[in-house]
DNA sequence: ATATCATTTTGAATGAAATTCAAAGATAAT
DNA sequence: ATTATCTTTGAATTTCATTCAAAATGATAT
């Protein structure tokens, strides 16, 4: 097992599959952009799906392991919801093409890979949940929203901006920005 | 041109492509279930995506329609959001189906992604941003909030979780007292 | 250093599905 | 009824994902 080889196959994955999207990319281009033949793709990789699935694997775990370093740093639940909305913007603009597929392909493997991705992404999801049913135990939020709601919520609107970000070209707007107005519409919307 | 055939073959694909999904549902299929031959599908449709993109042009088309009226009959800017957010769900929960469709299997869509951005979704955006800057025009909404980020945080959240409604089994959760949670958290999050 | 065996890589062959298009069928006009 | 035009057909073509027999590379023994 050649480690390398299997690392540039993967990352060639992410740029193709971002570029064309899942579908649309060929796994002869990947294997090109990798240096190998297409075939050699079948020894690393089960197929095309297990292509995709390695991605979310490996790059997404050592980015949520990162968040939750970042937010245990922070004491107040508003400053954990803050920085999670920051940091999350701050991983989308260091990394478009890892997050275009992340948050493209996230809605695909919800209804086909459910029971494999499911743990992952509640985690990453949970980080924001944690910190919000900690707020109203201090009393600091509402009673009244339920906390799955919330951190959908927080996620949904995060992940809607910083993809069209993403997807347009101009990138006038600073998501940095943006992640300031998400923070204080929603740590507003929920304050005692 | 053939209107109900046309009509037949966007029909086929609504239920083909929601029961095996986009990529797995096969174009020879949906030909059959419209009862025409494979090559006709290519007489009214450009190819695969373009059906995919025509449901949604077609589907869309009378919700937003009924969605402005439904605008146009409430007095305030916080009346019209509330019932946005309330009757998108209240479509979700209606057409599941035509929903997943939307919500799931047209960003797999490449064209839809980096291509179409039609102007229907940001036609349906805009009934949002349009409320929020009357909102704030009043002064009854803070100004420091863009419209163009208020616009996406709400309809990202709404989607969010009236996607994991639908592919969500249980169902427990009314969907409708989500609709509640999430109105009462953005506007109370832009309110002065 | 050479022969033997094992492992890895290759890329052409296979199969499945999207798309095309020449021929067949239907419709309208004279 | 015959010719011209327009529509539909489904087999042929094209485009990929995936496989696999052969070639290349590496390791071990003599």
């Amino acid at each position: 097992m050649d480690t390398a080889k299997r690392e540039r196959l993967l990352k060639a994955a992410i740029k193709i599959f971002a570029r064309d999207g899942f579908f649309k990319a060929k796994v002869e281009e990947i294997a090109k952009v990798a240096g190998v033949a297409t075939g050699t793709t079948y020894l690393y990789f089960k197929n095309k799906d297990d292509l995709l699935i390695s991605i979310f694997e490996e790059e997404m775990t050592p980015i949520i392991e990162k968040m939750k370093i970042e937010l245990e740093k922070q004491k107040s639940p508003e400053d954990k919801i803050t920085t999670f909305i920051k940091r999350h913007c701050q991983v989308v603009e260091k990394n478009p093409d890892l997050a275009l597929l992340l948050e493209v392909e996230l809605r695909q493997s919800n209804k086909f890979l459910h029971e494999y991705k499911g743990t992952k992404f509640k985690e990453y999801l949970d980080l924001i949940g944690n910190a919000f049913e900690e707020g109203q135990k201090t009393g600091l939020f509402q009673q009244e929203v339920h906390s799955s709601i919330f951190k959908q919520l927080v996620f949904g609107a995060v992940d809607q901006i910083s993809t069209n970000w993403t997807l347009s070209k101009s990138k006038k707007v600073k998501l940095a920005d943006a992640a300031d107005q998400i923070s204080r519409v929603v740590l507003n919307g929920v304050k005692n």
